[in-house]
DNA sequence: ATGTCC
């Protein structure tokens, strides 16, 4: 499937806006239509596979603007996304092991709301070689990067072991930029007007640049704390299985982050609230939901979508509704072939796959986006 | 998502 336009400028809507996702919410098209009728928006918005219903914006938009950012449009995660490695192991491990290996995992990483205690852990000098715009997130980064370096956060945060068709290990971690990234959210999107304005900041003022300056480097502590995350995963599987050497395969991918790009000659700055890029051959990393299958995608570099891709599945429940339409026994069900710490069932409903779309049906919404790659099949999972 | 309003 490609995607429909949806375009109503008596709405007041100024651009298209682009549907892969073959059945969005009402209240999903209303908010895209809402980003598409900003005055920033260039060309057309593009709402992925998975799009929903958000805070402000939707997730799975995709916009393009010329000279400007918008703080509000991206949520308090910035640089959340994906990391996913082939490790040079066989993924036919028994049961006990896993469970043995999950907990270890569990008491290894800080998950939920827990962060490393005390000193916490040294955080690399190049993460603190920068300024960053105010004294007030130079103290908050003081005081909290290396308390939340290498800590997976909560909500559909998670750490997972896979396995490929040929049976082959692989480690996913889906995490962000924790406390920090949200410290400078909340901080610009103060300076650009309530959060739920959308208001947008002139990248050649003072106010613009110090948002995208601030967003880059929390995109790079979001990338620094999966790397964290994972090197201390493998540690602790490596351990159980006799890992003999480093990963053979990594790669790594935000997915709700801002980025300067060339489109049509133009240099633009490319939205993508729960949306990722992929550049024509370059790989990323699609999840589906905890317990369910995972892809390895290649990227086609479609133009109409900005080059990207959805983030993943895609919810179809909210949390509310999951937490009372999913039976404990039928999430059991679900989950049975996933091993996850015990006692920490309940935790999972709110990300149960009932509560997400088929991420099959999701891969053929944008077929002419990505090409699947590689399969990966749940075998224990950490919840965040 | 988030020491979820210093």
């Amino acid at each position: 499937m490609s995607y429909r336009v949806v375009f109503e400028p008596e709405r007041g809507q100024r651009v298209p806006v682009r549907v892969w996702a073959r059945a969005p919410a009402v209240e999903t098209l209303r908010q895209l239509q809402h980003i598409a009728s900003q005055p920033y928006v260039v060309e057309h918005v593009a709402a992925m596979a998975d799009a929903h219903v958000s805070e402000g914006v939707a997730v799975g938009t995709v916009f393009a603007t010329e000279r400007t950012v918008v703080p509000a449009a991206l949520g308090g995660d910035l640089g959340c996304g994906m990391t996913a490695m082939a490790l040079p192991a066989r993924a036919e491990v028994d049961r006990r092991t896993l469970e043995r290996v999950v907990a270890e995992l569990g008491r290894a990483i800080p998950t939920g709301h827990a962060t490393h205690r005390g000193a916490g852990v040294s955080v690399p000098s190049e993460l603190l070689a920068s300024g960053l715009s105010t004294r007030a997130l130079e103290h908050t980064r003081e005081a909290l990067a290396r308390r939340h370096l290498g800590t997976l956060g909560g909500g559909n945060h998670f750490l997972e072991l896979d396995r490929d068709a040929e049976g082959g290990l692989w480690l996913l971690v889906h995490s962000g930029s924790r406390g920090l990234g949200a410290a400078v959210a909340a901080h610009h999107a103060r300076a650009a007007g309530t959060s739920t304005a959308l208001g947008g900041l002139d990248t050649e003022t003072p106010a613009g640049r110090a948002y995208y300056d601030d967003l880059l480097w929390a995109l790079d502590f979001a990338r620094a704390n999966r790397e964290a995350l994972a090197k201390r995963a493998i540690e602790v599987v490596g351990a159980a299985l006799d890992l003999a050497s480093a990963p053979t395969d990594v790669l790594d991918v935000h997915h709700n982050f801002v980025a300067k790009e060339q489109w049509m000659g133009r240099e633009l700055f490319v939205h993508r609230k729960g949306a990722v890029a992929v550049p024509m051959g370059a790989r990323a990393l699609i999840p589906g939901s905890m317990g369910t299958a995972s892809y390895v995608v290649v990227g086609l570099g479609n133009a109409a979508a900005w080059g990207s891709c959805s983030h993943g599945a895609g919810r179809v429940l909210t949390r509310r509704e999951a937490r009372t339409r999913i039976s404990p026994d039928a999430l059991a069900r679900a989950m049975r072939r996933v091993v996850f710490p015990s006692g920490h069932a309940p935790d999972f409903v709110e990300e149960a796959p009932a509560a997400y779309r088929d991420i099959g049906e999701v891969l053929e919404d944008q077929e002419d986006l990505v090409r699947r790659s590689v399969r990966l099949e749940p075998i224990a999972v950490l919840k965040g």
